[in-house]
DNA sequence: AAGACGAAAGTGGTTGA
DNA sequence: TCAACAACTTTCGTCTT
C-alpha cells in the first residue's frame, strides 16, 4: 500500500469490510482506503480540513485571529464585510428612525457593489461552477483552491474572452488535478460538467499554452493506485504492480505507451500472480482502455519479464 | 458460458516536411 | 496544411477453462 503522501486517518470509523480501523487517507488519489484489506471507504473524498496548517500554538493563534481562512474559491476571496440586518450600532443600541433609512440604503448599495462589474460577475459564476464540478468529483479542497487560482489567472489575462466560462472552469479543474498529481481523466471531468471531453481538452491545451504551465505527464504508477483502489484489491497487488512497472521501465517497455494501458496491464498481472484474479474486462472498464490494449501490454511484459520476475 | 486470445480494419493525435 | 506514423479501439471469430 502506498504510504508517501498518505496519512493515518484520525477517526473512530472502521472498515465495513474487515472491521479494521487502519484507515489511511490517500491525498494523491483522494480516497480513504483500509490498510488491512484495501477496501475503499470513500472513493474521491472531499478534504474537509482548513487549507492552512499550524505547527505550533503561536502560529495557530496568528492564523485563527483572522477568522475564516482566506479562500480563492469565493470571488472576493471570502473577505467581504456585510452590513447585518439588525438595526443596532456596535453598542447594541437601536438606530434612530432617520438613520435606519440611511443604513437600509447603504446595505442595498453595498450588496450591489459587491458583485459589480463584469469581471466580478464572471468570477462569481465561474467559481461556483468550479465548486460544483469539484463536488461532483468529490475532489479535495486543495484542488478546488488550485483550480480557482488558475481561473483567476485566466481571467486576469483575458483568456476567457471568446470561450465559455464553463469550458475554462472545467479545464482549470483538470489542470489543477494534473498539477497536484491526482489522477482524473478528461473523461472524468467532462462527465462531472456539461462540457464535452473534446472541449475540455481544447480549453486545457489553450490554458497551459497561454499561462506557460509545464504539466508533467501522468505517471502509470498514479493510475495503478487509482485502479487497485477502485477494484478493491489488496495492498499487496498494488505493491507488486508497482514493482512490475519498475522493471518494465528499466526494460524500456513503457516509452511511447499510454500510462493507463500500462497501469491496467501491470495491475492485471499482479492480480493474477497474487491469485486475486480480476478479469481483463473488469480492469479495462475501470482503466478506460480496451481488453486488447491490456493484452498487448501484458504480452510484451510477459515475454520480456519471464526471467526477471522474482516475486 | 465466460474469459482469453489475436487478426484486421478503423480512429484520433502527433510529428515533420 | 498535409501525409506518414504509432498507439489505440472496435469488431469478430476462435480457442481454453
Amino acid at each position: 500500500m502506498k504510504t508517501e503522501n498518505s496519512s493515518q486517518f484520525p477517526t473512530t470509523r472502521r472498515c465495513p469490510e474487515c472491521g479494521s480501523n487502519r484507515l489511511i487517507k490517500d491525498n494523491e488519489c483522494a480516497e480513504i482506503v483500509c490498510m488491512a484489506c484495501g477496501y475503499v471507504l470513500v472513493a474521491k473524498m472531499a478534504d474537509q480540513g482548513p487549507e492552512w496548517r499550524d505547527f505550533d500554538a503561536e502560529q495557530r493563534a496568528k492564523r485563527e485571529r483572522a477568522g475564516a481562512p482566506a479562500t480563492f474559491t469565493i470571488h472576493d476571496k471570502g473577505l467581504s464585510t456585510t452590513i447585518d440586518r439588525h438595526d443596532r450600532d456596535v453598542h447594541g443600541k437601536r438606530f434612530p428612525q432617520g438613520q435606519k433609512a440611511q443604513i437600509y440604503r447603504l446595505r442595498k448599495w453595498h450588496r450591489r457593489i459587491r458583485v459589480s462589474n463584469a469581471t466580478e460577475r464572471n468570477l462569481a459564476f465561474a467559481l461556483s461552477e468550479i465548486s460544483k464540478i469539484a463536488n461532483n468529483l468529490n475532489l479535495p479542497r486543495n484542488i478546488l483552491e488550485t483550480a480557482s487560482v488558475i481561473y483567476r489567472k485566466a481571467v486576469k489575462q483575458r483568456l476567457v474572452r471568446g470561450r465559455t466560462i464553463q469550458g475554462v472552469t472545467a479545464a482549470a479543474i483538470y489542470v489543477a488535478c494534473r498539477q497536484c498529481g491526482v489522477a482524473r481523466s478528461l473523461e472524468d471531468i467532462s462527465q462531472a460538467s456539461p462540457i464535452s471531453k473534446k472541449e475540455v481538452g481544447r480549453s486545457y491545451r489553450f490554458l497551459i499554452k497561454k499561462l506557460h504551465f509545464y504539466i508533467r505527464p501522468v505517471k502509470a504508477g498514479q493510475y495503478i493506485n487509482k485502479f487497485c483502489n477502485q477494484l478493491t484489491m489488496q495492498g499487496e497487488v498494488e505493491d507488486i504492480a508497482h514493482r512490475i512497472l519498475l522493471v518494465a521501465k528499466e526494460l524500456k517497455l513503457t516509452s511511447g505507451r499510454g500510462p493507463t494501458g500500462m497501469a491496467a496491464a501491470t495491475s492485471y498481472i499482479a492480480s493474477v500472480l497474487t491469485g486475486e484474479r480480476k478479469t481483463q474486462r473488469e480492469i479495462a472498464e475501470i482503466a478506460q482502455v480496451t481488453e486488447v490494449t491490456i493484452r498487448n501490454r501484458y504480452k510484451e511484459l510477459v515475454e520480456r519479464l519471464q526471467f526477471t520476475i522474482y516475486l
